[in-house]
DNA sequence: CAGGTATCCTTGCGAACACAACTAAATTAT
DNA sequence: ATAATTTAGTTGTGTTCGCAAGGATACCTG
């Protein structure tokens, strides 16, 4: 009473599939307690900070930074909500648009984020980059590229 | 004022690195909003029950489960509580060990497993496995295994 | 075998998120 | 111009999670 094949994945499978699930949660949740216990900084809000300083103006639409770092609006609205509580984010609404505000990184952010970034930058190389040679992080990043499309339909 | 190389990911490691996170979150939303709205089992409860299935005799203590699917033990007994609630689940005193609860898979809860399986197998493979090859897959899963101890010291 | 320690699980608590309903502003249509 | 629609963002509500503390049982040591 078992279709096999499309019932089951094989062995490979499963170790492509659990394993990306299991790196994922160990590699998020390993980064974003090293960044909040060094840093007081959780990792979604220095993915933020690191967008928003990024940014042309130093600044974005919060739907923008909704779609940048793939959260709700109603997520990023309370994200912002505390970064803005810390200072190191601002709202400033838009004069061409007075429905849209823009999120800016204020300077007290910016320090934050470069006292951060290399934390960081140490855990995700020692973490992730490291266990993958050069053609094998060509091979991600294309495979990433390929998935996209399917992921946001 | 910059220490270039220790402070900035190459474009390739960026791309790496974000498409994973990326990736992860896009999927993992799309496969859990269709466990959920075709069968009433979110991913979490999919993989509880998946790991039960598959254990030796139907079963798992509390604490294998945890690390099993990789949360913390309060998530698992509040998750095991859930799935308790609709009888997809029972815990069994352990006669030898009185502190241990085994959580074990009920008739009813292989039922839903096996109904929910193909739904999810399917989107597995239309929204990861499918934009692999073989080699990759090999690649991928060696992978996994080398950052697995480092992500759980 | 008593006292301390370690292990297994649960509970209190607060943080973070998504969904849906809502307000305000802009755009489009009549 | 005014009404209907669309868009940007926020807020109410419920869910889920992790951490830290707690209770019970097992183990270990002198």
């Amino acid at each position: 009473m078992q279709e096999s094949s499309t019932t089951r994945l094989s062995p490979l499978e499963l170790s492509a599939w659990a394993g990306f699930l299991r790196a994922h949660s160990a590699l998020v949740r390993e980064l974003d307690r090293e960044l909040e216990t060094t840093h007081g900084l959780p990792l979604t809000q220095y993915e933020v900070l690191l967008r928003l300083d990024a940014a042309p103006e130093k600044r974005l639409r919060m739907s923008e930074l909704a779609r940048s770092v793939l959260l709700s609006q109603s997520g990023v609205t309370r994200l912002v909500d505390r970064l803005e509580r810390q200072e190191l984010v601002v709202r400033e609404p838009c004069a061409e648009d007075r429905r849209v505000l823009y999120a800016r990184i204020t300077g007290e952010g910016r320090r934050r984020l470069a006292r951060a970034r290399p934390t960081h930058l140490a855990g995700v190389r020692a973490l992730f980059l490291q266990h993958f040679d050069e053609d094998e992080l060509r091979s991600l990043a294309a495979a990433w590229e390929r998935l996209q499309p399917a992921a946001s339909a």
